[in-house]
DNA sequence: CCTAATCCCTCCAGTAACTAGAAGGTTAAG
DNA sequence: CTTAACCTTCTAGTTACTGGAGGGATTAGG
């Protein structure tokens, strides 16, 4: 697979996924003859791991202690389950926020009238 | 309310407050004779909506828009519904990826036996 | 009233994580 | 065999903060 449909399955842009390992977040991926280079499943289900991690706020290098488990050979099954542990409470705390701001809006769009009136009652909440 | 109480309420650095207004964000707030910015509850919402979008990946001129709207006021309602819906749309796409995340890590969680060896189900998945 | 701690201010420089563009080599379709 | 769509490296720019210097204002204790 090369870097574009390894960026496209992955969701990120390509420019992303050389930067990626260029920081050594992933590892180099090997090249062909020509020197392009050359991505599997594996590498793309790393890719939309990061980039969902990404887009919910963790940083890279918040993103590195996942991964780096998963390829330490030396690691413990209660270390890996601590550590995603941890980072499972985060999400959850991450989805009640996502859901307040879902609400808020969702509250927006009911209370409108939805026609040519400038009037709307969210204007007093957040005006 | 001076810019500590707003930013400690709205949960952003202040920093982050400060530079709000100085991008135009979101209004410059009025000053104290010894040129203190103070704030108020109206403020404090639209900090905590601005967190809320840029902690999931809403960028700073895509927050531009709803807050927009709400001081615009020749807007219509059927507009304001409009760009609401949008987002609302957006949200929930973010709340399934989130959801996706989640359930990454949980399999990870459950499949670990949580133990002292080095073996982890998972790693067959994204190793 | 004085002093120390804790605010607050502005300004400038630095960081994280991309992202755009230039210059040029490679591959696949017609 | 050309030409369009790939790919490469490199450097420089952007977004959204973030840290620190230097200095004024406010508050709590003695």
């Amino acid at each position: 697979m090369n870097i574009s449909a390894a960026s496209k399955a992955a969701g990120l842009p390509v420019k992303t996924v050389r930067y990626y390992a260029d920081i050594g977040l992933v590892q180099a991926p090997s090249r062909s003859d020509a020197g392009y280079r050359t991505y599997d499943d594996a590498s793309v289900r790393k890719l939309v791991f990061i980039r969902r991690s990404r887009e919910f706020g963790f940083t890279i290098e918040e993103c590195r202690e996942p991964l780096g488990l998963y390829q330490d050979q030396d690691r413990t099954s209660a270390e890996v389950k601590r550590i995603a542990s941890k980072r499972l409470e985060e999400i959850e705390e991450k989805q009640r926020e996502l859901q307040s701001l879902h609400d808020e809006l969702a509250h927006l769009v009911t209370t409108c009238r939805g026609d040519h009136m400038p009037d709307c009652p969210i204007i007093d909440y957040l005006g």
